[in-house]
DNA sequence: AATAGTATTGCAAATGTTTTCATTTTTTGG
DNA sequence: CCAAAAAATGAAAACATTTGCAATACTATT
């Protein structure tokens, strides 16, 4: 029983060559009936499994594919690995993981590290990487795919919502509700290209309004409840208080949301409130958050989709895909009260 | 550029053989300084990545560890992962991470395949599985181990709280509240033994004081805070209504307090809630969700540890670890005003 | 300067598959 | 029943490494 249960043993057992063995699992056509009956019977009897790393070694592929994201524990990642993780596998592949911590200099090594293990295909969220890590890729000619943003422009094909534009929308709509005191509370901009361009979506969008989001009013904090609630506490507690809170993503906004009803604040009466994601759960608060939706499983479904194509046709020249960020109005905003 | 960079390339590029080479990596200080340099120039030249496929073979370590979970965006897996994975990339070990939706028939063939990729162990979530998964474990000789609940009894050791212990603190804390009048409101059960201990807890616990959770009170729902929500305001909308709710988890409470809000009743004064699990943002609810700590973090750290040590000391016989449930007050329970 | 150690290196076999090509077996048609 | 064609099988080389053993190159002693 635990004498190694190798392709040479099964063969052994069916009393055939290892040849005929191999054969029976990668081109049944090619082998009769009866000795696949046997071979079959072998296998089970000896409880053999067969062993990828033996193939991939034949040039044949590993069957794996590489995704590093930077933490799996952000609403935002879990429901894009799902989806990406559910597409991959439907398509016979197995996710390598990793994440980095928003430290891109980890990222590289953990990209070796997958091309060590001869991952057929890549994935990494974000547009905007060390260029070390895209020479890296590029020189050894690794299907990649870059995950959560869109632009045309990336080094490699990206599927995603063009995050800019994400935050132009909620911008715009503050802004065509009237607000012209406008805080903002995003999470650290350093290493996450995502943030740094809703942010400055936002920031072009109120320009159209000649608003500008106040030293004061301009809050960085890590991406979590808590500590978006209390920022947000903190700044309800220096009196002058904006009529609008645009947040980051969704997970700043619900520690703003419960910051604000503790503190007995009305939403959206006497503050509008917004989001950027759409997380599962968004709709469902009290109040429902007015964001924008970036549909995680849709880019998550799509990425996959896209790298095994990309994989199984190596000239299959994919290119990016942009899912659409779309404003969906909830019951968080209101017009600002003309004097 | 194109050529393959392989060992031998890269022993030709430093003049001297592919044994050295390979020593150069795996065994250092069996080659002359000098030697090393020499190889480390070749293989910067080169870009050679070494080709973990082709040391598998030899019976070394892959360097993969198997994660099957049920799936990744539930706020409880995602930290548990997320810590897991910090620990074992800590270890030296890349993730190979499944996940199968509670259909412990789809978890079997998953583990199969990790099989198929050598990894060095496996861990699953949940202690119970198809007699057919341990079984093929058990043969193959993997280091295993099961997460997230904790026995002795397990078929491998098992590194988790005590779920039913975790549903017996709340049930008790609800009891000796004064609450006679009680719901329940859980995710489904069928392939979910951590779900399924908490209830036999809640439910041992509240016996105790004599109560019973009425069948028009006893609540199952998908796991989100939709459909909590939805379940609840359903449960609201029938008139007769308990004093407490006791939730499977906190995303069912978070749901549930939601819906509460919205229909303007106030907790804890009118109802009390109750959760399981303190996820990331319990603490930071409005009204802050009283519930039953059990870390993830936690686990997923000891776990990794625990995996890392069976597989790189093959005798250790690991035991597995309990991390206690800790009832963590908060906002959400009150005594049931006497009449 | 010769000898015995010790440190370094290379050779060749082994690892578990797949695949090409040759060989054997079976089938088909006359 | 035979030859030719087709189908099935096997032998051996190839894949990218590691490692035990033997050979060589140094160092330190005397």
């Amino acid at each position: 029983m635990d004498k190694k249960a190798d392709i040479i043993a099964v063969a052994r057992a069916a009393r055939v060559s290892p040849s005929t063995v191999s054969r029976s699992f990668n081109h049944p056509e090619l082998v009769k009936a009866s000795t696949r009956k046997k071979i079959d019977s072998a296998v089970r009897r000896l409880g053999y499994i067969r062993n990828r790393a033996a193939q991939t070694i034949h040039g044949i592929r590993s069957g794996t594919v590489g995704l590093i994201v930077p933490t799996v524990d952000h609403a935002i990642f879990a429901e894009l690995i799902q989806s990406f993780s559910e597409a991959i596998e439907e398509l016979g592949f197995t996710i390598l993981l990793a994440s980095h911590g928003y430290d891109l200099q980890r990222e590289y090594a953990l990209a070796r590290k997958m091309l060590e293990h001869r991952v057929d295909g890549l994935a990494l969220i974000g547009i905007e990487h060390e260029a070390e890590t895209f020479g890296l890729l590029k020189r050894q000619n690794v299907p990649t795919i870059l995950l959560w943003n869109y632009t045309q422009a990336s080094a490699f094909p990206s599927v995603g919502s063009d995050n800019f534009e994400a935050g132009r929308l909620v911008g715009a709509h503050v802004g065509q509700l009237g607000h012209r005191h406008v805080a903002g509370l995003f999470p650290p901009l350093t290493g996450n290209d995502r943030a740094q361009y809703r942010r400055d979506g936002v920031e072009a969008a109120l320009a159209g309004f000649g608003v500008h989001i106040p030293e004061i009013w301009d809050i960085e904090t890590p991406y979590s409840v808590a500590a978006a609630k209390q920022a947000v506490a903190q700044l309800l507690s220096q009196g002058d208080l904006p009529t609008a809170l645009i947040c980051g993503n969704d997970v700043l906004a619900w520690g703003a949301l419960h910051a604000l009803s503790r503190a007995g604040l009305n939403v959206p009466g006497d503050i509008t409130v917004t989001g950027i994601g759409d997380f599962k759960g968004s709709r469902d608060f009290e109040p429902a958050l007015t964001t924008v939706r970036i549909p995680a499983r849709q880019i998550g479904a799509k990425a996959a989709k896209a790298i095994a194509t990309r994989i199984t046709a190596a000239d299959a020249e994919i290119t990016g895909e942009h899912v659409i960020p779309e404003l969906v109005q909830r019951d968080t905003c209101a017009p600002l009260a003309t004097v």
